[in-house]
DNA sequence: CACCGTTGTATTGTATACAATTGTGATCCG
DNA sequence: CGGATCACAATTGTATACAATACAACGGTG
């Protein structure tokens, strides 16, 4: 369990950044995320760090924090590591998976189909859904160093910003990925959940190009 | 610049536990680990949040601290997101390296070299312009969120223990993967850059296995 | 004698005060 | 008027005191 007070600034911190209430490149000092977060110094101190950590949030040479702002490139690289940390987190789990964590995989992507499968899809369902299935896998490779390096691979930022821009295609797509990712996982295969998760992340990056360019274009 | 005392006990702390000194599993607190420093707590709270990044400590579920102590998986695994994220490093290092930056890596591979070519080798040197080398190609790789991420799959802890067990024809064989870099990089060859990266890395991780195996039958 | 609570102690977590550093703006001189 | 310099304001960094929590030892009770 996390200590009380660092864990809930780095709750509140987090999502003033995810809101977009925080916009990029904005000024902040520890003492107006203490207020926001309603405890002191000290423990904010502990969730800047580890938000520097996920690259939310970063310090310029003199140590002035501000919301982090990212390229184009620095994106479709946060994209592309993420698709390469994800098959690998998918090869190691297709070796270990056992048969309750395969029910409850199911059982997660019942929950994300029933939440698109509507006349008006249930972004965040879907959303919370989704990160459910991936932590799953994440947990299934049993790799403490996978588990530490993926975290800082967050793509909320965009992801949140971008979801309603999604079409239901996509959201289809992606629930039929992660039956991919089953049928993959039940036969075992490692390579085959691999090369399913590499391209389910690489076609993420490009509906949330696409949803981007059309709302740069509003 | 890092903040003078957190900095200290940042490399103060790491040295400690490199050097051997404490020994893996073994129980610290931070009040310890502040006397050690010289400093107090605060900056070593932070310190310490780095270093567990890093996986040189680690926090038990009631937040007590130890030094991580890593099985043979968790090892391999080290140098298989190693091997993933570096390769990945060589090959958009191929593709944006400049003169400058070329000739600066033939420069510090000569200086390997040297190290290397002497009845008895220089270990401490060659760990160095190794490191050099291949931070430069980070560098190269001009991917902030890559800079990020390696520093947490730090192999030194193994490296240091067993590099006087690493036989010349390894240093020699580094030696060779660093010029065949090069070349790559000449080339502004993408693929075989990241391909001789890979098995560059490998080779490291075989190396290291065959000498902690037969240190073991000591 | 085993088991469970209770109290005391060790350790981590948080707040606050202060020190060091950095940014800013006014003033003085050229 | 332009630029350097100094003073002060804002911000980050560190130490210390205290609060909360986890651990261990002890003693009671079934």
């Amino acid at each position: 369990m996390m200590s009380r007070a660092s864990d809930t600034a780095y709750r509140k911190i987090r999502s003033f950044v995810l809101s977009g209430e925080a916009h990029p490149g904005m000024q902040l000092t520890e003492e107006q995320l203490a207020e926001i977060s309603g405890v002191s110094r000290t423990p904010v101190r502990d969730a800047v760090q580890r938000l520097e950590n996920e690259m939310l949030l970063v310090r310029s040479a003199s140590k002035r924090l501000s919301v982090a702002d990212w390229s184009d490139d620095e994106i479709d690289e946060m994209f592309t590591l993420r698709g390469m940390l994800e098959s690998h987190a998918a090869q190691r789990a297709a070796q270990k998976m056992n048969a309750g964590s395969l029910k409850q995989l199911r059982e997660i992507n019942e929950a994300l189909t029933k939440a698109v499968d509507q006349t008006t899809p249930d972004i965040a369902t879907f959303l919370d859904a989704n990160r459910q299935f991936h932590d799953l896998i994440l947990e299934c490779a049993q790799s403490p160093r996978l588990s530490k390096l993926l975290p800082a691979l967050v793509e909320q930022p965009v992801v949140r910003r971008t979801a309603h821009h999604y079409s239901r295609e996509d959201l289809m797509q992606s629930r039929a990925d992660h039956e991919e990712l089953i049928a993959a996982f039940t036969a075992k295969d490692q390579n085959w959940a691999s090369a399913v998760m590499t391209s389910h992340i690489r076609r993420a990056f490009h509906s949330f190009s696409v949803a981007t360019k059309s709302s740069a274009e509003d």
